[in-house]
DNA sequence: TAATCATATTCGAATATTAGAATATTATCA
DNA sequence: TGATAATATTCTAATATTCGAATATGATTA
């Protein structure tokens, strides 16, 4: 295999490497979520739930919106995490 | 997507989530590897090194065989190892 | 069986991650 | 403008990760 960035993977692989971020990209592989749409189905409270948002932000996982008072999440790249989650799922 | 076991994937992903374990990823994508010569690759101590491998090791991504003096390690899943790597590379 | 090569384990210190509590910010609405 | 809804930030304590140093184990060879 071509040469690998493993700085650059290591972060995102960190990034899902957390079950409550895992649930917050698999919810959002059903679309875009405000945060509060996520309380609703995580059991987090709002500070941690803005903290491991701002996480996946950072690591380029999810992007935000504002939209109105909220503030709508969505998967930068859909595709890659759907085909990530699909994989390890298998194992 | 269907149900995703997010602890389990977590997991793997935490193992993953380390350059030096992806370096020692990236070469078993090249075939097995003894201890000695992934030593010759990487730049880190031979504990050290053996730590990472443990970690691999207890959250199957790889796996080992005594070989003489030497222990053999090798990828568990070497294509979906290349598939998440080739995936997150692209980013 | 003693020496040696190859690898693993243990321990401790430094650092990073995580969650909760408290508080701050930002946007809308009355 | 003041109140409120929605979300973010900061601080802190608990826990986990990481690395190096020292040491242990296991397989082979002399």
């Amino acid at each position: 295999m071509e040469y690998v960035d493993c700085q650059k993977a290591a972060t995102f692989f960190r990034a899902l490497s957390h079950p409550t971020r895992l649930l917050i990209v698999s919810e959002l592989l059903n679309g875009r979520k405000c945060v509060n749409d996520m309380q609703g189905l995580l059991k987090v409270r709002q500070p941690n739930l803005s903290q491991h948002l701002s996480f996946l932000k950072l690591s380029g996982i999810v992007e935000c919106r504002q939209e109105g008072k909220q503030r709508c999440y969505c998967l930068r790249d859909q595709k890659l995490i759907r085909q990530l989650l699909t994989g390890v799922n298998k194992t």
